[in-house]
DNA sequence: TAAAAATACTCCATAGGTATTTTAT
DNA sequence: ATAAAATACCTATGGAGTATTTTTA
């Protein structure tokens, strides 16, 4: 088969003139330049150099498989430089999914150094639950996801990236903002509102209230609400109060109109999860966005002062 | 070095999604595949294809190469079929030259009917004198030459084409137009006008004579004319008569107004040859065309009937 | 005669094969 | 347990070398 080391010798000897000067040129003695033009000779069946003994010149055949050799090693050189760039560069487009509170609120703000670093890449955030994110690493339609532990699937790698601490959120003027810590005993009687059925923050509550041996069915819930907004609304509306994430309310904290406290003997933590696939590798971009949240997630994204009364106190600049 | 064979492969193993059946798909073994894969992912580095057990699926990088893949192996086959097509097909241009008598009348005639077979092909004729002609036939200029014979140039290989006899041209009124023949010790009195030095039709003259045991200065030369157009319209002058080939002068002969008669001693045969450079290799057009020509001359481009009284009978269609 | 390509031959690097092991479903 | 890729190892083709002959300026 005519490859491109044929075509590669052709093209010097057409340029020198020469077998021999060729073959200095490409580290190759003159009769193994005469063989490869042979080859290539037999291969189309037709004559492509005119030896006149003072110089070498293509016929007519010859000069058109000179212009094409030159376009086709070209474009493989083409090739090269644009896999060997490929290899360092960060470009292009990265598709990452998260469940709700990653994908709505810690990928939105992890996403903005980076993509300010680097200003040749676009970065795509596809919310949903975290069983379908997941099912969208595995198919390869997102490269990378961040969501709670998965139900450890053998092609899913899942990396710790955040911890984060849900709370009770009650509003501003509730009898308990006084209060340091509630008790699991009073919260059982208060009017709950919980997240719907599936939601990856109903579940992290099942599995805080499991570990306290306490069921869900325990709780007063007066309400279930498709999303944390709606939970939000909720709580302001005196519907009842809700265990959220700080992170998803952060702005109500901020303004005041909501306060969180902590839940005395309910471990309300839980941690996100870098999430990929365990076999498929991960273009560079997505590597390096991955080195680069690791790394933004060493100092704390969401100040620890954040749900004390000193948080609240008005900002002096 | 990386060549087209390891490409076709890897697209194979893309397409497939299987080292296996790309294997079978291109007469290798499994191994084999692996193998070629393995170069190619040291060659640029990085890993191309990750193995997910169930199946192949190409990393970033991979589809990237898959990609390029696609159009160099495509132009790859371009090549292929382009110098395939080029072996047989009559087409492109070709450049001929011909000394005043083939490239004024000769060739003009002989192309005609060959651009109506071959409709893409175009014809360039060239004319000057049969040493420039060679020249350019020489440094490739030229493909073709019809032209006198040359100086025995080595690289010049001459095959006859065409015979063609001059004659003694008078004009229609003159006292010899009654004779058959006019002996040479006539024509050395008459008034006599000659083609400039350097001619081939000078040169033929002198070389009839010399055969002849004659000179040139024998004559009574009245003037010498730069062109065979020039040479006529002197003789229309009555300034003097030339030693001409009817084949310039048809229309005159064909009209009357001028007339040939041959001159009893001396040969003014002489021969028009096909000339190319004897190394270099003929264009497929160029083949074909000297195939044409040569089949074209075997029947007499000129009727023999020209030159007798017969010739200037009204023509009845 | 000199210089360059073609030819003859020798050798070894490697492409490709078979057999087997490893890995993943 | 099965299917597929990786690995190990072997074999043989042909790419590339040296030496020589042929060709041509």
């Amino acid at each position: 088969m005519m490859d491109l080391w044929h075509l590669h010798v052709f093209r010097k000897v057409v340029e020198f003139k020469s077998f021999s000067k060729a073959g200095k040129a490409v580290n190759l003695s003159q009769p193994t330049v005469s063989s490869h033009i042979k080859y290539l000779e037999d291969h189309f069946g037709c004559r492509l150099l005119d030896r006149l003994g003072k110089e070498v010149l293509p016929t007519k055949a010859g000069e058109m498989l000179y212009g094409y050799s030159q376009k086709l090693l070209a474009f493989r050189d083409e090739i090269e430089t644009a896999l060997a760039n490929f290899q360092g560069i960060v470009k292009g487009r990265l598709a990452i999914g998260g469940s709700t509170i990653p994908g709505g609120y810690i990928l939105p703000r992890l996403i903005g150094p980076f993509v300010r670093d680097y200003s040749e890449v676009t970065i795509s955030i596809r919310i949903g639950d975290t069983q379908s994110i997941i099912n969208e690493v595995l198919s390869g339609e997102l490269e990378l996801g961040l969501v709670g532990a998965s139900t450890e699937n053998k092609h899913i790698h899942q990396d710790m990236l955040i911890e984060d601490e849900m709370k009770l959120i009650i509003p501003y003027d509730h009898p308990w903002v006084t209060i340091k810590q509630v008790g699991l005993a009073q919260l059982l009687k208060e009017p709950f509102i919980v997240r719907e059925k599936g939601s990856g923050t109903l579940q992290s509550l099942v599995n805080s209230l499991a570990a306290s041996g306490h069921k869900l069915e325990e709780l007063r819930i007066v309400a279930e609400m498709g999303s944390t907004t709606a939970v939000c609304q909720g709580i302001k509306n005196r519907i009842g109060i809700s265990i959220l994430s700080p992170i998803a309310v952060e702005e109500d904290l901020k303004a005041g109109t909501l306060r969180a406290i902590s839940i005395k003997g309910l471990n309300l933590k839980r941690s996100f999860y870098l999430t990929q696939h365990r076999q498929r590798t991960p273009s560079p971009l997505c590597q390096m966005f991955i080195q680069f949240i690791k790394k933004a997630c060493l100092k704390p994204l969401f100040p620890p002062t954040m749900f004390t009364d000193e948080f609240h106190k008005p900002t002096s600049t």
